[in-house]
DNA sequence: CAGCTAAATAACCATGTGGTGAAGTAGCGT
DNA sequence: ACGCTACTTCACCACATGGTTATTTAGCTG
């Protein structure tokens, strides 16, 4: 299910290109050409079918054969393992401080009657 | 909320390096010291250093100052932005095919006495 | 077949990144 | 004041990345 952490190092780095970040956007509302994608940025063609070959080696993309055309289609299991690393470490970061909330909550509680505004 | 285009590649960029990752899932249970960062890694100090102050450029971690210690802090903006970029665009997909599983159903209601396994 | 279109590949360049060792800075302890 | 500790900054290196133009491959079409 979660991709190692070679994939993950490059999910992430693919994701950090704003090009790249379009081109996933765009393909989340469906499938397309190499010249689709292309169309919307100022960028010739090579440097499109770079960062398709770097979103399909990562496996944020797959890419049919279709006459002379290579429709790219999105794939969702990078960008689920992604959204899962980084809720993991939230979920622990976020236990943390209810726990120090509760930490604090206690602490007031044993000083209630001392001055609460010093620093 | 969201960052800017500039500060999503700088948080993603961040994210794409193992040894950055690991820096934040240890933020993520505590602040620490750089030296207590770098411990778990075969990498000398400046090698360190250099990766916090990735981390700290694109915000996803503050530094303090305690006596000659620069405690490290994570901070969940960064990450927060990351995940609200990669859900919206699960969503986009999804429900595209969500509407692709209707049509599908469509098609199959209105050719049930038909083959169903062509291509 | 020739020729067009879609796309990939090659060769190249500038810049960025991840690492190093060596030197510098800032604050504490004696 | 002196050194120790905790880090940062500097100068450098090898390699990856993002972009270009020019060339090549693959497949349709006349």
């Amino acid at each position: 299910m979660t991709l190692t952490e070679n994939q993950l190092d490059a999910a992430f780095a693919a994701l950090a290109d704003p090009t790249r970040r379009a081109i996933v956007s765009r393909l989340a509302k469906g499938d397309a050409t190499v010249n689709e994608l292309a169309a919307p940025f100022d960028m010739t063609l090579p440097g499109i079918s770079k960062h398709l070959k770097v979103l399909e080696r990562c496996g944020l993309i797959s890419r049919r054969r279709h006459a002379q055309f290579r429709p790219c289609h999105l794939e969702r299991g990078p960008l689920d393992s992604a959204v899962s690393w980084i809720e993991e470490n939230r979920r622990i970061w976020t236990e943390r401080f209810d726990k120090l909330d509760h930490h604090l909550r206690d602490i007031q509680q044993s000083t209630a009657e001392g001055t609460n505004d010093h620093e």
